[in-house]
DNA sequence: AACTTAATCAACCGCTCCGCT
DNA sequence: AAGCGGAGCGGTTGATTAAGT
């Protein structure tokens, strides 16, 4: 006698939420607050997993969430947290208001690590990974960095194989390996990693601002044109979850 | 302009935790 | 104490977008 599916799989609907799938999750939270996310799909009309809506509220529609990308003060005080507490996400995120642990995860995973990893730090223990090598001359640094290269097939040759076209031998490859570039430069003795933290440009939509400016900001983020008869519940409703 | 590759992030899946009976 | 069920967590997938050729 196994469990119980939360949702009939053959019912619900998965994949990317719309704009009215959205708008009758918002409507009906805002009216009936987050709870038992079994029954809402079926209160509020959808055809989505309660756990689908979880998430959806959670990561995405929640008011209180800061959109936009990390700031360098949130970067440094996941990455401290992380040393700390691990992959807790969840407590991670708890640390970081307006932020969601999907979205820490996402960015720790596409921009902390490969930061980390450029300028030494193994994201895992947050060590230095020079330990073994920093010891090392430059050149038995790189010496040691080509002989882990990839096994490349054996050249015949020929020009399809030949140097020009091979990865080995395109200087570019160096290009993501600040080390390696460095030790390319000025002063191979001294290799440099200091790799500037790139942001891309992308500004803060909700910075710090207060829930009542974050959910005004929601809907019209959302696009929601016809909104009016949330908009009309939601002054209750904050007011009721400031009182609280 | 067309195609390929890489990067990003929303969403899903399966597992664990925890409260209730 | 044991079993059940709902909620939450973390890992992974896959669709979309951007960048490169």
């Amino acid at each position: 006698m196994g469990r119980q599916p939360c949702c009939d799989k053959l019912e619900v609907k998965k994949g990317p939420w719309t704009a009215e799938e959205d708008k009758k999750l918002i409507s009906f939270i805002l009216s009936n607050g987050p709870c038992c996310w079994r029954a809402v799909p079926k209160l509020a009309g959808l055809r989505r997993c309660g756990k689908s809506c979880r998430l959806r509220w959670t990561n995405y529609l929640r008011p209180d969430l800061k959109r936009g990308l990390l700031n360098e003060a949130e970067e440094q005080l996941v990455i401290d947290l992380h040393a700390s507490l691990g992959n807790r996400w969840s407590k991670i995120a708890a640390r970081l208001p307006g932020r969601t642990d999907n979205e820490i995860k996402n960015h720790w995973n596409t921009h902390i690590k490969k930061k980390l990893l450029n300028m030494g730090i193994d994201p895992v223990t947050h060590q230095s990974l020079r330990k073994e090598t920093e010891t090392l001359s430059a050149t038995d640094y790189l010496a040691d960095f080509v002989k882990h290269l990839p096994e490349l097939p054996e050249t015949n040759g020929s020009d399809e194989n030949s140097c020009s076209s091979d990865e080995r031998c395109d200087s570019n490859l160096f290009k993501n390996a600040p080390l390696i570039s460095s030790l390319l430069g000025d002063d191979p003795d001294i290799p440099q990693v200091d790799v500037p933290w790139e942001f891309p440009s992308g500004e803060q939509i909700f910075d710090s601002v207060s829930w009542d400016d974050n959910i005004s900001s929601l809907l019209d983020f959302q696009g929601f044109d016809c909104f009016s008869d949330v908009e009309m519940n939601l002054s209750n409703v904050l007011e009721l979850r400031h009182e609280q």
